[in-house]
Formats: C-alpha cells, structure tokens, sequence
DNA sequence: TGCCCATTATAGCTTAATCGTATAGTCGCC
DNA sequence: GGCGACTATACGATTAAGCTATAATGGGCA
C-alpha cells in the first residue's frame, strides 16, 4: 500500500470524480484510476461501483476511508515534523552551566537564539562547574559550560581563556591608571574569590611575588556577587572579561597585570551525536565567548 | 516520504546496522543504505552520523522516530482493516423485517452468519412491512424484508412466492387427507390473519367459490400466534411454508387448495451501494428463503 | 604496521511503478 | 441521435526500487 493511492482515494472520496480529484493533485484523470484499481486490487476490496460511468463509493470505501485519512494524515504530521526539526522550530535544547554564566549571558544568548524557533524546548540547569561535568558524563545535556580546571577533564571541551581585568568603584582615585598592578593594590582592600578557586591562587601569587599585601576584605563564590560588592564600595576586585561583563556595568575596568588566567570550557557529550539546534547553539556560544 | 522509506528508518533504528535491518525486511543492505540516503535527503535531517563505518542515530533521528514509527502503524492499521473489511469481520449489517420473520429465521441466520465474523456488528429492526419499506427508503439499512403487497413498491425487490399449507391440530381427524380443501374445513374452526391481510381476503374468495361456510374463530396479526393457537387446538389454520416453519413443531401440515398465496421480498438500497457483507448475508437469506 | 572482519557506500543494471497523452467506452440528457 | 461529462485502457517515457558486485572505512589483533 502507497501513500499515493491513499491520497488518490482520499481526494476521491472527498470530490466524487476522478477528474476533480486529478486536478485537485495536479494530474491526470488517468493517473488516478490506475491508482485507484491498484489499491482496490491490493486491499481486495470493491471500493467504487462503476455505475453508468460515474464512481459510487461502496459502504467498504467509507469504512476504509476513515483508516486511509488517519493513515495519511500520521505520514503528513511525520513530514510537517521531520520539517519543524529540520528548522529548530521542533526539539530540545538542555544546557547546564556554571553560576555567574547561567545568571545573564547564557539566558541572554538562548532566549535570544529561541525567538525564530517557537517550539524549541528549553532547559538550563545551574550547578557548579564539577557537577556540571557529572551531568554531561550522564548524557543528560546537549551542551554545558563549566570552569577550568575539572578534577576529570573529560567529554568534548572546547576552552576559551581569559586575561582577568580589573574592576574599581567608581570614581576610585586608581582609575588614572592604564594598568594595574599587585604594587598599586598594596593594602587596598580587595573582593576576590574563595580560597579554594584557582583565581585566589594565581592572586595571592601575583601579590607575594610583587612584595604588596593582599588586603582581602571579603571572599565570593562567583563574580557576579565580587562584582556587586565592588559597585557598593567595599573594594576593588578582578573579574573576567567576558562572562561577567555584564555586571561591570558602571564599574572602572582596567587591565591587570601580571596575567590572572581565567578558563572556561564547552563541554559536549563523548557519545552522543549533538543534535543540529544544539551545534548551532553551540556556534552562539563560541562566537560570543571568543568576545 | 515513501512508506518503505519509514519501514527501513524503522528496522535501523530498532536494529542498529543496515545488515540486520536488511535481513529483517528480507532486503539488500545497499537497498536499506539508498532508502535511507533518500529519507535523509527528503526531509533534510541528518539521520545518521557515520563514525567509523558505523552508524549513530542522532538526536534528530530519535525525535524523527516517533513520528514516523505512528505514521507506519497508521499505514500498517489500514491495511488490517481492509482485510478485516474484506473477510467481513469488520462492518455492519443493519437489517429491517417484519415481525414473523425476525422473530425466528432471520435471528438464526444472522447469528450463523457472524459466528465467523466476530467483529460485525449487527442490527435487526423489526417493524410492520410498510414501515420497513419506509425505513429502507431512508437508507438506513443494508437489507430489508417485506410482506407483499407494498403500497409503493420501490427499491430493489426480490420476490419470494409461497403457497400456504394447511395446519392442523395434533390428532385432528382431518390429518387423513393429503390435501385439504375448504370443502373439508366447512364449518370447521379456524384460526385466520386480520381482515385487512391478503391471506384474508384470498381465504375469503376460496371458501365462498367452493360454497363452504368459514368459520373464523380467531383472527392474529401474525402467523407464528396463530400456530400457537392452532397448536392449542383452538382451530385449524393456514401457514406458509418457510418462514413460519420453526412454529409448526408438532403440527400436522397438508397442502391446501385452492393456491392461497403469500409473498414477502428482500429489498436493498436504491442508491446506495450494497456492501460485500450484505451482499453475503442476502445469499444466505436467499437460499434459506429458497425453502 | 599490515591484515582480517564487519560495516556502509557507490556503481551498474534490471524490473517495476508512475504518470502523461491519446483514445475508446459508457451513460444521462436534451 | 448527438453532446457532454466521466471512466478505462493502451502505450511510451521517466523515475524509483532493488539486486549484485565492489570499493571504502575503520576497529581489533598479531
């Protein structure tokens, strides 16, 4: 059984006449009677009395009918489906990320990537960077983004480095400065983040080696929160360029140096093929953590 | 999109290689490997990624799946249901009577008739034979069956010509003749139909020709009560010979002259077309009504 | 590294299905 | 009886389906 003849029969029940029908599909009357003989000599059934030249639709026709309509229409939806895919309009879209990229960047770019696909279904999930990388082992994520280092670095990565900057309140007296140093944060109190993040470390580095005191007034777990401490006053602080730009907004933003590397990474799944909408997603991704 | 297309689609993803699909579609593995290039290229999708000369559903694929795997058991269910249609076990057989038949023969005909056809589904109306002839004008019923004469003969009529036959009581002193004439039933007790019935009014004429005196005890509606009251020997009483059959258990019959005749039809839809099942089921009435 | 094995892809061919044009047949209707 | 509307058949061209043979790919293993 073709779907052809399906839609042959469908047209013809629906319009009384092979010749409307043919017009109806764009071909030629003859076209469908051999369609039509040829699903009656398939399903065996006397689907139309050949009355005075003009077709009735037996009482079998009408109850085959309803199946034949159902049938057609599933492998309609199949292909209006297999289109809806094809274009992102249809499919999920799961990433799990980190905190300070969950919080505006990835919300941003996603609902910013979903507004021509109406139907994309969404889902961010926000843990810290190692549960992340759990979450991607267990395939249950098309994508995720998670900091640099991970205890088991595994799945497809993609890093992008960044070169920290640094953040002043505003109207701080360091701003005349270009670039910053440990020397010129000798004793300023300073918002940094938690002893345990490679960040700390490469800090506390950076100002041993240069001989200036560290003067850690408070520790955070993600920028985002460095960031809003640093905006109130309490203190200057360094920040990654790209992710937490956004809330840096009306912050002084200076270059530091030594270099304070900060390293994140897409992550994508070992086995798992990644479906169409989340490459192209990931191509957002890419381009707007390149900077 | 080709239902074939879907059928390997299908056999892929729920085997995994081409060679099994193939195996199991009692196909070529290359036949499998265009069908599904040409799925591929019809809808646009990436189906399948091609690690290392193996195949890998994508997520588009798993998504695709659904679909498609409906649509085939739509295509798959129609094609049950022609069968089903086409041996009968699917359908309806709505059948209009009157009463002397629907209360015996045509009960025990129908149940034989779908003992093979579980799924049919069956309606018997009964009514008096003008109203049967009304409802088969509306085209609510595959069959019908009428007394004669109608008074707007229509539809397609098969005419059925009995001759009555007379019944007697059990033990009736009569029960010597071979054939029974009203000369003999002068005087004698007898159970007719109603006045208005043609069995009446041709009983009537054969007694008063023959000059013998009717003695009507008892007028019914129906033939099968007036064999219960003959059965109760409350009177002789005629009867014709088929459809009133099942009620002259232990009844003597004889044949009666002159020829008292009784007529009923098989009508069938004008317009409509008679349904394969129904067309069966009026061979079977026919046979039976054959005698 | 090189060979074997399992798998998929491509090429070339045959057969069947599809569909158009041309034409014949059927029937109602005026 | 001829016209009009419709369906069926014949025939040819194009396309799809499916086969066999064979190439290509890559993993596993000595």
């Amino acid at each position: 059984m073709r779907l052809r003849q399906l839609e042959c029969f469908r047209a013809l029940m629906l319009h009384g006449t092979m010749t409307r029908a043919a017009e109806l599909l764009g071909m030629s009357q003859p076209g469908i009677s051999t369609m039509i003989a040829g699903l009656e000599h398939e399903t065996g059934l006397t689907l139309f009395l050949r009355r005075g030249g003009r077709l009735q639709p037996t009482p079998e026709a009408k109850l085959f009918y309803v199946e034949a309509a159902r049938a057609l229409e599933a492998a309609e939806n199949a292909s209006r489906v297999a289109a809806e895919i094809r274009s992102g309009r249809r499919g999920h879209l799961a990433v799990a990320a980190y905190p300070s990229i969950s919080i505006n960047l990835l919300p941003r770019l996603l609902s910013q990537f979903a507004r021509n696909r109406p139907d994309l279904q969404i889902k961010i999930i926000t843990r810290n960077s190692a549960t992340v990388r759990e979450l991607m082992s267990t395939q249950q994520f098309d994508l995720a983004v998670a900091e640099l280092p991970l205890d088991y670095p595994t799945s497809h990565m993609e890093v992008f480095s960044y070169e920290c900057l640094c953040m002043l309140p505003p109207a701080h007296p360091l701003a005349k400065l270009k670039q910053i140093t440990p020397k010129d944060l000798d004793g300023v109190p300073f918002v940094t983040l938690f002893r345990g993040d490679p960040i700390y470390q490469q800090l506390a580095s950076a100002f041993s080696e240069a001989g200036a005191r560290w003067n850690v007034v408070a520790e955070t777990e993600f920028f985002s929160t460095a960031c809003q401490l640093v905006a109130q006053g309490r203190g200057v602080g360094i920040v990654d360029p790209v992710v937490s730009k956004p809330f840096t907004e009306g912050l002084t933003i200076r270059a530091f140096k030594p270099r304070i590397q900060y390293q994140i990474a897409i992550l994508s799944p070992t086995h798992e093929a990644l479906s169409q909408v989340a490459q192209d997603f990931a191509g957002v991704l890419r381009r707007a953590l390149r900077g």
